[in-house]
DNA sequence: CTTATATTTGTAATCGATTACATAAAATAC
DNA sequence: GTATTTTATGTAATCGATTACAAATATAAG
Protein backbone atom coordinates (compact mmCIF):
# COMPACT_ATOMS: atom_id res chain seq x y z
CA UNK A 1 0.00 0.00 0.00
CA UNK A 2 1.65 3.45 -1.15
CA UNK A 3 0.07 6.46 -0.33
CA UNK A 4 2.05 8.06 -3.53
CA UNK A 5 1.37 5.53 -5.42
CA UNK A 6 -2.74 6.42 -5.23
CA UNK A 7 -1.88 9.92 -6.05
CA UNK A 8 -1.16 9.15 -9.46
CA UNK A 9 -0.04 11.63 -11.57
CA UNK A 10 0.39 13.94 -8.47
CA UNK A 11 2.62 11.79 -6.54
CA UNK A 12 5.18 11.12 -9.88
CA UNK A 13 7.67 13.37 -8.85
CA UNK A 14 8.05 12.47 -5.31
CA UNK A 15 8.07 8.62 -6.67
CA UNK A 16 10.85 10.03 -9.02
CA UNK A 17 12.87 11.24 -6.68
CA UNK A 18 12.65 8.53 -3.70
CA UNK A 19 14.12 5.73 -6.98
CA UNK A 20 16.61 8.60 -7.94
CA UNK A 21 17.31 8.99 -3.92
CA UNK A 22 17.40 5.05 -3.79
CA UNK A 23 19.36 4.59 -6.51
CA UNK A 24 22.58 6.97 -5.48
CA UNK A 25 22.60 5.43 -2.26
CA UNK A 26 22.47 1.95 -3.36
CA UNK A 27 25.30 2.67 -5.81
CA UNK A 28 27.58 3.96 -3.00
CA UNK A 29 26.91 0.88 -0.95
CA UNK A 30 27.74 -1.28 -4.02
CA UNK A 31 31.32 0.84 -4.50
CA UNK A 32 31.83 0.09 -1.20
CA UNK A 33 30.75 -3.68 -0.80
CA UNK A 34 32.81 -4.17 -4.29
CA UNK A 35 35.51 -2.42 -2.66
CA UNK A 36 36.10 0.13 -5.75
CA UNK A 37 38.26 2.71 -4.56
CA UNK A 38 36.67 5.24 -6.63
CA UNK A 39 33.02 7.22 -5.76
CA UNK A 40 30.29 6.14 -8.52
CA UNK A 41 30.39 9.48 -10.33
CA UNK A 42 33.63 8.87 -11.53
CA UNK A 43 32.68 6.24 -13.68
CA UNK A 44 31.34 8.58 -16.08
CA UNK A 45 34.70 10.26 -15.80
CA UNK A 46 36.21 7.72 -16.90
CA UNK A 47 34.60 6.47 -19.64
CA UNK A 48 34.51 9.85 -21.49
CA UNK A 49 38.17 10.23 -21.04
CA UNK A 50 39.00 6.89 -22.25
CA UNK A 51 37.06 7.85 -25.96
CA UNK A 52 38.61 11.30 -25.80
CA UNK A 53 41.95 11.05 -23.93
CA UNK A 54 42.24 15.13 -23.27
CA UNK A 55 39.18 17.01 -22.32
CA UNK A 56 38.71 19.97 -20.46
CA UNK A 57 36.95 20.79 -17.28
CA UNK A 58 34.04 22.88 -19.06
CA UNK A 59 34.22 20.36 -21.88
CA UNK A 60 33.54 17.45 -19.03
CA UNK A 61 30.61 19.51 -17.66
CA UNK A 62 28.68 19.76 -20.96
CA UNK A 63 29.19 16.45 -21.91
CA UNK A 64 27.94 14.87 -18.32
CA UNK A 65 25.56 18.27 -18.05
CA UNK A 66 26.64 18.38 -14.61
CA UNK A 67 27.20 21.56 -13.06
CA UNK A 68 30.98 22.85 -13.83
CA UNK A 69 31.70 22.80 -9.85
CA UNK A 70 30.60 19.46 -9.75
CA UNK A 71 33.31 17.93 -12.39
CA UNK A 72 36.02 20.48 -10.64
CA UNK A 73 35.51 18.73 -7.17
CA UNK A 74 35.38 15.26 -8.90
CA UNK A 75 38.37 15.86 -10.79
CA UNK A 76 39.99 17.21 -7.77
CA UNK A 77 39.18 14.15 -5.53
CA UNK A 78 40.42 11.75 -8.45
CA UNK A 79 43.70 13.33 -9.11
CA UNK A 80 44.86 13.31 -5.17
CA UNK A 81 43.65 9.58 -5.95
CA UNK A 82 45.72 9.35 -8.89
CA UNK A 83 43.68 8.66 -11.42
CA UNK A 84 43.95 12.13 -13.68
CA UNK A 85 46.89 14.79 -14.53
CA UNK A 86 45.28 18.59 -15.05
CA UNK A 87 47.63 21.04 -17.15
CA UNK A 88 47.68 24.52 -18.19
CA UNK A 89 46.37 24.51 -21.87
CA UNK A 90 49.17 26.45 -23.67
CA UNK A 91 47.18 27.90 -26.52
CA UNK A 92 44.52 28.84 -23.45
CA UNK A 93 45.42 29.49 -20.29
CA UNK A 94 42.40 29.79 -19.01
CA UNK A 95 41.65 25.99 -19.71
CA UNK A 96 42.73 22.70 -17.60
CA UNK A 97 43.21 20.15 -19.89
CA UNK A 98 42.22 16.88 -17.72
CA UNK A 99 43.70 13.41 -19.37
CA UNK A 100 43.78 9.90 -17.37
CA UNK A 101 46.96 8.56 -15.21
CA UNK A 102 49.27 5.48 -16.67
CA UNK A 103 47.92 4.22 -13.27
CA UNK A 104 44.44 4.96 -14.53
CA UNK A 105 44.75 2.79 -17.50
CA UNK A 106 45.69 0.13 -15.97
CA UNK A 107 43.28 -0.58 -13.09
CA UNK A 108 40.32 0.45 -16.37
CA UNK A 109 40.47 -3.30 -16.96
CA UNK A 110 39.49 -4.12 -13.35
CA UNK A 111 37.28 -1.10 -12.98
CA UNK A 112 35.61 -2.77 -16.06
CA UNK A 113 35.13 -5.99 -14.93
CA UNK A 114 33.13 -4.52 -11.66
CA UNK A 115 31.02 -2.05 -13.23
CA UNK A 116 29.90 -5.46 -16.15
CA UNK A 117 28.33 -6.70 -12.77
CA UNK A 118 26.52 -3.26 -11.82
CA UNK A 119 25.21 -2.98 -15.56
CA UNK A 120 23.79 -6.02 -15.32
CA UNK A 121 21.66 -5.27 -11.80
CA UNK A 122 20.56 -2.40 -13.37
CA UNK A 123 19.75 -3.86 -16.23
CA UNK A 124 17.49 -5.99 -14.31
CA UNK A 125 15.66 -3.19 -12.84
CA UNK A 126 14.99 -1.33 -15.83
CA UNK A 127 13.60 -3.40 -18.56
CA UNK A 128 14.05 -2.08 -22.30
CA UNK A 129 10.55 -0.51 -22.14
CA UNK A 130 11.49 1.87 -19.18
CA UNK A 131 14.74 3.05 -21.29
CA UNK A 132 12.11 3.95 -24.21
CA UNK A 133 9.66 5.57 -21.57
CA UNK A 134 12.51 7.93 -20.44
CA UNK A 135 14.10 8.98 -23.73
CA UNK A 136 10.15 10.08 -24.40
CA UNK A 137 9.84 12.19 -21.07
CA UNK A 138 13.00 13.51 -21.61
CA UNK A 139 12.34 14.67 -24.87
CA UNK A 140 8.97 16.03 -23.52
CA UNK A 141 10.98 17.98 -20.81
CA UNK A 142 13.17 19.38 -22.96
CA UNK A 143 10.46 20.63 -25.97
CA UNK A 144 8.87 22.12 -23.44
CA UNK A 145 8.86 21.67 -19.42
CA UNK A 146 6.82 21.87 -16.08
CA UNK A 147 6.71 25.76 -15.77
CA UNK A 148 6.52 26.17 -19.73
CA UNK A 149 3.25 24.15 -20.05
CA UNK A 150 1.59 25.13 -16.67
CA UNK A 151 2.23 28.90 -18.30
CA UNK A 152 0.35 27.15 -21.32
CA UNK A 153 -2.22 25.84 -19.33
CA UNK A 154 -3.47 28.77 -17.23
CA UNK A 155 -3.25 31.02 -20.57
CA UNK A 156 -5.58 28.83 -22.08
CA UNK A 157 -8.08 28.59 -19.17
CA UNK A 158 -7.76 32.55 -19.10
CA UNK A 159 -8.84 32.55 -22.70
CA UNK B 1 23.20 14.91 -28.39
CA UNK B 2 23.58 13.21 -25.09
CA UNK B 3 26.86 11.22 -24.07
CA UNK B 4 24.88 9.60 -21.07
CA UNK B 5 21.76 8.36 -23.50
CA UNK B 6 24.45 6.88 -25.45
CA UNK B 7 25.76 4.73 -22.37
CA UNK B 8 22.30 3.27 -21.92
CA UNK B 9 21.90 1.35 -18.55
CA UNK B 10 25.48 2.89 -17.19
CA UNK B 11 23.97 6.57 -17.43
CA UNK B 12 20.69 5.22 -16.40
CA UNK B 13 21.41 6.54 -12.82
CA UNK B 14 22.40 9.77 -13.65
CA UNK B 15 19.60 10.43 -15.80
CA UNK B 16 16.87 9.77 -13.93
CA UNK B 17 18.60 12.02 -11.05
CA UNK B 18 18.44 14.81 -13.79
CA UNK B 19 15.09 14.68 -14.49
CA UNK B 20 14.15 13.82 -11.02
CA UNK B 21 16.49 17.19 -9.95
CA UNK B 22 15.03 19.27 -12.77
CA UNK B 23 11.41 18.46 -11.64
CA UNK B 24 11.93 19.53 -8.18
CA UNK B 25 13.11 22.59 -9.47
CA UNK B 26 10.52 23.28 -12.19
CA UNK B 27 7.88 22.73 -9.24
CA UNK B 28 9.54 25.66 -7.31
CA UNK B 29 9.62 27.57 -10.06
CA UNK B 30 5.96 26.79 -11.00
CA UNK B 31 4.62 27.77 -7.46
CA UNK B 32 6.30 31.04 -7.97
CA UNK B 33 4.81 31.68 -10.92
CA UNK B 34 1.69 30.36 -9.91
CA UNK B 35 1.66 32.77 -6.62
CA UNK B 36 0.72 30.04 -4.12
CA UNK B 37 1.91 30.81 -0.97
CA UNK B 38 2.90 27.13 -0.10
CA UNK B 39 5.80 24.91 -1.36
CA UNK B 40 5.15 21.79 -3.51
CA UNK B 41 6.03 19.34 -0.99
CA UNK B 42 3.36 20.72 1.50
CA UNK B 43 0.72 19.94 -1.00
CA UNK B 44 0.98 15.97 -0.29
CA UNK B 45 0.47 16.87 3.32
CA UNK B 46 -2.27 18.84 2.65
CA UNK B 47 -4.16 15.75 0.82
CA UNK B 48 -3.10 13.50 3.32
CA UNK B 49 -4.48 15.59 6.01
CA UNK B 50 -7.79 16.51 4.33
CA UNK B 51 -8.56 12.65 3.96
CA UNK B 52 -7.23 11.51 7.65
CA UNK B 53 -7.98 14.59 9.41
CA UNK B 54 -5.71 13.41 12.56
CA UNK B 55 -2.24 12.14 11.90
CA UNK B 56 0.93 11.99 13.72
CA UNK B 57 4.28 12.94 12.50
CA UNK B 58 5.37 9.02 12.54
CA UNK B 59 2.06 8.20 10.69
CA UNK B 60 2.47 11.20 7.93
CA UNK B 61 6.30 10.33 7.61
CA UNK B 62 5.20 6.26 6.65
CA UNK B 63 2.37 7.48 4.32
CA UNK B 64 4.71 9.35 1.99
CA UNK B 65 7.91 8.04 2.84
CA UNK B 66 9.62 11.01 3.92
CA UNK B 67 12.09 10.94 6.86
CA UNK B 68 10.51 11.95 9.69
CA UNK B 69 12.61 15.08 10.15
CA UNK B 70 11.52 16.12 6.76
CA UNK B 71 7.95 15.97 7.88
CA UNK B 72 9.00 18.01 11.22
CA UNK B 73 10.39 20.70 8.71
CA UNK B 74 7.29 20.98 6.50
CA UNK B 75 4.96 20.71 9.76
CA UNK B 76 6.94 23.53 11.81
CA UNK B 77 6.78 26.24 8.18
CA UNK B 78 2.78 24.76 8.05
CA UNK B 79 2.01 25.95 11.34
CA UNK B 80 4.11 29.36 10.51
CA UNK B 81 1.65 30.08 7.82
CA UNK B 82 -1.27 28.97 9.99
CA UNK B 83 -1.86 25.68 7.77
CA UNK B 84 -2.10 23.13 10.55
CA UNK B 85 -2.12 22.93 13.87
CA UNK B 86 -0.26 20.44 16.60
CA UNK B 87 -1.38 19.36 19.96
CA UNK B 88 -0.32 16.76 22.21
CA UNK B 89 -2.03 13.63 22.04
CA UNK B 90 -3.50 13.27 25.91
CA UNK B 91 -3.68 9.81 25.56
CA UNK B 92 0.05 9.64 24.54
CA UNK B 93 2.46 12.80 25.29
CA UNK B 94 5.18 12.09 22.89
CA UNK B 95 2.77 12.18 19.82
CA UNK B 96 2.21 15.20 17.69
CA UNK B 97 -1.60 14.91 16.11
CA UNK B 98 -1.19 17.34 13.03
CA UNK B 99 -4.77 18.55 11.44
CA UNK B 100 -5.52 21.23 9.10
CA UNK B 101 -7.02 24.29 10.08
CA UNK B 102 -10.66 26.43 9.11
CA UNK B 103 -7.55 28.49 6.97
CA UNK B 104 -6.65 26.07 5.31
CA UNK B 105 -9.65 24.32 4.40
CA UNK B 106 -11.12 27.48 2.91
CA UNK B 107 -8.40 27.81 0.78
CA UNK B 108 -8.26 23.90 -0.37
CA UNK B 109 -10.27 24.74 -3.20
CA UNK B 110 -8.14 27.50 -4.65
CA UNK B 111 -5.32 25.62 -3.90
CA UNK B 112 -7.14 22.57 -5.58
CA UNK B 113 -8.09 24.44 -9.09
CA UNK B 114 -4.38 25.20 -9.50
CA UNK B 115 -2.65 21.59 -8.59
CA UNK B 116 -5.13 20.70 -11.33
CA UNK B 117 -2.92 22.93 -13.42
CA UNK B 118 -0.21 21.18 -12.79
CA UNK B 119 -1.38 18.02 -12.77
CA UNK B 120 -2.25 18.33 -16.47
CA UNK B 121 1.11 19.53 -16.85
CA UNK B 122 2.56 16.42 -15.49
CA UNK B 123 0.61 14.26 -17.52
CA UNK B 124 1.74 16.00 -20.71
CA UNK B 125 5.32 14.71 -19.83
CA UNK B 126 4.18 10.99 -18.50
CA UNK B 127 2.48 9.03 -20.11
CA UNK B 128 0.46 6.14 -18.82
CA UNK B 129 3.06 3.48 -20.30
CA UNK B 130 5.11 5.75 -18.50
CA UNK B 131 3.58 5.34 -15.05
CA UNK B 132 3.14 1.43 -15.63
CA UNK B 133 6.92 1.29 -16.33
CA UNK B 134 7.59 3.42 -12.92
CA UNK B 135 5.61 0.62 -10.90
CA UNK B 136 7.77 -1.98 -12.30
CA UNK B 137 10.83 -0.40 -11.61
CA UNK B 138 9.27 0.50 -7.96
CA UNK B 139 8.65 -3.34 -7.51
CA UNK B 140 11.90 -4.78 -8.63
CA UNK B 141 13.83 -2.66 -6.34
CA UNK B 142 11.43 -3.36 -3.72
CA UNK B 143 12.64 -7.18 -4.16
CA UNK B 144 15.18 -6.96 -4.45
CA UNK B 145 17.59 -3.65 -4.32
CA UNK B 146 20.89 -2.95 -6.14
CA UNK B 147 23.47 -3.63 -3.67
CA UNK B 148 21.16 -7.14 -3.52
CA UNK B 149 21.58 -8.19 -7.05
CA UNK B 150 24.90 -7.30 -7.38
CA UNK B 151 25.69 -9.73 -4.49
CA UNK B 152 23.86 -12.19 -5.98
CA UNK B 153 25.71 -11.54 -9.37
CA UNK B 154 29.14 -11.26 -7.82
CA UNK B 155 28.10 -14.97 -6.18
CA UNK B 156 27.30 -16.40 -9.21
CA UNK B 157 30.36 -15.65 -10.94
CA UNK B 158 32.32 -17.07 -8.26
CA UNK B 159 30.91 -20.26 -8.39
C1' DC C 1 7.02 -2.33 40.99
C1' DT C 2 11.16 -1.78 38.74
C1' DT C 3 14.07 -2.32 34.89
C1' DA C 4 14.87 -2.84 30.09
C1' DT C 5 13.29 -1.99 25.51
C1' DA C 6 10.81 0.33 21.86
C1' DT C 7 8.59 4.35 20.02
C1' DT C 8 7.96 9.30 19.07
C1' DT C 9 9.56 13.68 18.44
C1' DG C 10 13.12 16.89 18.07
C1' DT C 11 17.96 18.75 16.88
C1' DA C 12 22.65 18.65 14.88
C1' DA C 13 25.82 17.23 11.58
C1' DT C 14 26.41 15.73 7.04
C1' DC C 15 25.97 15.16 2.04
C1' DG C 16 26.04 15.86 -2.89
C1' DA C 17 24.76 18.77 -5.66
C1' DT C 18 23.33 23.57 -7.17
C1' DT C 19 23.34 28.83 -7.81
C1' DA C 20 25.80 33.01 -7.02
C1' DC C 21 29.93 35.32 -6.93
C1' DA C 22 34.94 36.30 -8.08
C1' DT C 23 39.02 36.29 -10.95
C1' DA C 24 41.82 35.75 -14.86
C1' DA C 25 42.39 35.23 -19.70
C1' DA C 26 40.84 35.39 -24.42
C1' DA C 27 38.00 37.23 -28.11
C1' DT C 28 35.65 41.05 -29.99
C1' DA C 29 34.61 45.89 -30.92
C1' DC C 30 35.85 50.25 -31.80
C1' DG D 1 45.96 49.09 -29.27
C1' DT D 2 42.68 49.92 -25.77
C1' DA D 3 38.14 48.93 -23.78
C1' DT D 4 34.35 45.84 -23.52
C1' DT D 5 32.34 41.41 -23.50
C1' DT D 6 32.56 36.52 -23.22
C1' DT D 7 34.50 32.32 -21.56
C1' DA D 8 36.90 29.12 -18.18
C1' DT D 9 37.95 27.97 -13.75
C1' DG D 10 37.63 28.23 -8.92
C1' DT D 11 35.36 29.28 -4.26
C1' DA D 12 31.55 30.31 -1.03
C1' DA D 13 26.96 30.13 0.31
C1' DT D 14 22.86 27.66 -0.04
C1' DC D 15 19.45 23.94 -0.36
C1' DG D 16 16.52 20.01 0.63
C1' DA D 17 16.91 16.11 2.15
C1' DT D 18 19.21 12.32 4.91
C1' DT D 19 21.59 9.78 8.88
C1' DA D 20 23.12 10.10 13.57
C1' DC D 21 22.28 11.47 18.00
C1' DA D 22 19.45 12.91 22.16
C1' DA D 23 15.52 13.14 25.31
C1' DA D 24 11.04 11.93 26.90
C1' DT D 25 7.39 8.72 27.27
C1' DA D 26 5.08 4.35 26.74
C1' DT D 27 5.25 -0.64 26.66
C1' DA D 28 6.97 -5.15 27.90
C1' DA D 29 9.53 -8.27 30.83
C1' DG D 30 10.88 -10.11 35.03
Amino acid sequence: MDYLKSLQLIGVTARIKRISDKLMHDARRVYDYLDLPIEPNWHLVFLLLKEEKQLSVTEISGALKFSHPAIINIIKKMKASGYVTSTTDPKDSRKQIVQLTEKARKELPNLEAEWDKIKIAVGAIFNDEFLEQLVEVEENMTESDLLDRVIEIKAKRNE
